[in-house]
DNA sequence: CTGGGGATGGGGCCC
DNA sequence: CGGGCCCCATCCCCA
């Protein structure tokens, strides 16, 4: 069967990202002969043409059972099958490209995961197309400790698991690969078997708490705890709890990498207005698609706290009073300013004249409307150096 | 004109 | 990376 290339944007969840799929794996219930129903699992070949770093979705409950979501690697897919289908618990694997068995026929059909993916990244090397059973033999699906939940790498924790190392946690909510570690093997726990596919059977992959011993059985241990990384600024030596963070910190802020990198500017292509970062451009787009639509007046607004807050305007709720006069407000900014007119102290002055205000659009009236002492130009818009705070 | 309330926009931060 | 939240700012309106 040639190899086929196809972009497929009907399925996709999210309408915008096409998946390209190669390659068919073909799997055979193998322990029952009369129903010799082929099961085809339409998988991706070489995942990380797919699935790059900052790209990789885990699995949750909310749709964890459509292979077209984006979760197509091999794992994923298997994953996908046994969970349909919890009867099924023996597989093999049949190469759709050479026609020929590809897993060993293992009475347990279970098999290590491919060095593909070892420590979720891709070898340059293409592996054979294989497959992973997770569920073992007469485990009931509810029994199964790799239900999608809490959200779980695959990746990472079959990456340890392959190298002998305790796996990764799966409610570790960092799923960046950047963001993985591992760590030493409990000294009262052998190393993991040579290859997990001969024992009993493959259980899901256990948490961060758990290890693998040589009984195939999965102890907890409860008092060792990982340390969650931190990640480190090379330059000031600032750290972050997650990989996200260090990079925000690199690309924006950090003085000591400053002109150390190229600063990325993205721009609006409605209007002229550029940002420093994708996710303040994306959220600036919504201001011109105003997503968020009030069902009560039909009133666009492009956040959804915004349409809140304007909803309060229909139903009359004002959830924040003002401690001191008990009158209410709908919004906390509104609660804000009316709390400076309690205050003797007025936050903002004219450093011309003294006046104070509660308010900076106040001052700036007084600075336009002519303050005694100042000379407004009607050409220069007021400045924040023109006032002073309290 | 001034002061204040109401409504809304947008950037930044945290989870 | 996105959502929620906080904070600041601004505009409009009214007393």
């Amino acid at each position: 069967m040639p190899a086929t290339v196809e972009t497929n944007y009907s399925k996709c969840p999210l309408k915008k990202r096409p998946i390209k799929f190669e390659d068919e794996v073909v799997v055979v219930k193998k322990d029952e002969p009369e129903n010799l129903s082929v099961k085809k699992v339409i998988l991706d070949k070489n995942a990380n043409e797919i699935h790059t770093p900052s790209t990789v979705i885990v699995p949750t409950p909310t749709y964890p059972m459509h292979p077209w979501n984006l979760h197509n690697s091999p794992y994923i897919a298997e994953f996908y099958r046994t969970i349909q289908n919890p009867a099924v618990h023996h597989y093999q694997q049949i190469s759709p490209m050479r026609g020929e068995l590809i897993s060993p026929s293992s009475s347990e059909g279970s098999l290590s995961p491919p060095p593909h993916y070892i420590n979720g990244r891709s070898s340059s090397v293409s592996p054979p197309i294989r497959t992973e059973i997770y569920r073992p033999i007469g485990m009931r699906p509810s029994e199964h400790r790799f239900m999608p939940y809490p959200p779980y790498s695959p990746f990472t924790g079959f990456a340890a698991l392959n190298n002998h190392q305790a796996p990764i946690s799966p409610a570790y909510s960092d799923y960046s690969f950047s963001s993985m570690r591992s760590v030493t093997p409990e000294s009262n726990c052998s190393s993991l078997p040579e290859d997990l596919s001969l024992k009993q059977s493959s259980l899901s992959p256990p948490s961060s708490d758990e290890k693998i011993c040589e009984d195939n059985i999965i102890k907890v241990n409860t008092k060792e705890k990982v340390p969650p990384p931190r990640y480190q600024c090379p330059d000031c030596n600032k750290s972050y709890s997650t990989f996200s963070g260090l990079t925000k910190h690199q690309q924006f802020h950090c003085p000591a990498a400053e002109g150390n990198q190229a600063k990325k500017s993205f721009s609006c292509k409605d209007c002229d207005k550029t940002y420093v970062s994708l996710g303040a451009l994306k959220m600036h787009i919504r201001t011109h698609t105003l997503p968020c639509k009030c069902t009560i007046c039909g009133k666009a607004f492009s956040r959804p706290w915004l349409l809140q807050g304007h909803i309060r305007t229909h139903t009359g709720e004002k959830p924040f009073s003002c401690q001191h006069c008990h009158r209410a407000f709908a919004d906390r900014s509104n609660l804000r300013a009316h709390l400076q007119t309690h205050s003797d102290i007025k936050k903002y002055s004219c450093t011309t004249c003294s006046k104070t205000f509660s308010r900076m659009s106040l001052l700036t009236k007084h600075n336009e409307s002519g303050c005694p002492g100042v000379q407004v130009s009607s050409t220069t818009p007021y400045s924040m150096q023109n006032y002073q705070e309290q």
